[in-house]
DNA sequence: CGTTGGATCTTCT
DNA sequence: GAAGATCCAACGC
């Protein structure tokens, strides 16, 4: 069993910069609990949205709507929204309240339960990664909407974030910008991403995109 | 190998 | 009506 003392603190969440943050989640352990198992996954690709001035994000110039409502809520709560009308993106929210920060979880290692994360992928595994990419590593941690704001520093929560200790060096994690937010303007410049260059679980568009 | 199109929800025009 | 913080299978070379 796990020591509580592993999960991440609410004050972790609450510093007002998603890009440290983001850069500090590379390495921590994704939980979530159904029915009593757990399955985790360690991030290895994380994004920063620094609203209101990027217009990246949803709540860019402080744009409010019933969909991105949780990202003015608390730090260290989750923001799941469904992306392309089909896929359901975990996010983090950070920053004080009413700040609209959140962090997005690109891709992550499977830990714990990795025979079940294969089953919730319903694909034959040929070429995609199990859980390299936004909207797999949500499928494989059985995460949903009914997630959506839950308090990942919460014991009680199903869904929460916890500190291994897996030690990263500065040098392993490459900053380069976003995925997919190439309309963005001048937002779309900003090295906001995260990667844990030595993992092999990245967003499909990590290779494409020839980045590192 | 690389490229293309379908799935199909929220928001903005 | 179009675009968007995407993914995967089916093509074509």
């Amino acid at each position: 069993m796990l020591k509580q003392s592993q999960l991440i603190p609410q004050s972790f969440y609450r510093e007002d910069d998603p890009v440290e943050i983001a850069k500090e989640l590379i390495g921590k352990i994704i939980v979530t609990e159904t029915n009593g198992v757990r399955t985790s996954g360690m991030i290895t690709e994380s994004e920063a949205y620094w609203a209101p001035h990027d217009l990246a994000s949803h709540a860019r110039n402080f744009t409010r709507t019933p969909r991105n409502e949780m990202m003015y809520a608390a730090p260290g709560k989750a923001y799941v929204y469904i992306c392309y009308g089909i896929h359901q993106l975990f996010n983090v929210v950070t920053g004080p309240e009413e700040v609209p920060h959140a962090v997005l979880i690109r891709a992550i290692e499977p830990i714990e339960g990795i025979e079940i994360q294969k089953k919730r992928r319903k694909f034959l595994l040929t070429k995609a990664a199990l859980s390299s990419g936004p909207g797999s590593l949500t499928k494989c941690l059985d995460i949903s909407m009914n997630d959506n704001g839950l308090e990942l520093w919460n014991p009680k929560s199903r869904l929460r974030i916890e500190n291994h200790n897996v030690k990263i060096q500065d040098n392993e994690i490459v900053s380069t910008p976003r995925i997919g937010v190439e309309s963005s303007g001048e937002s779309a410049l900003l090295h906001y991403r995260f990667v844990l260059k030595t993992s092999k679980y990245l967003s499909a568009m990590s290779f494409t995109k020839k980045y590192f």
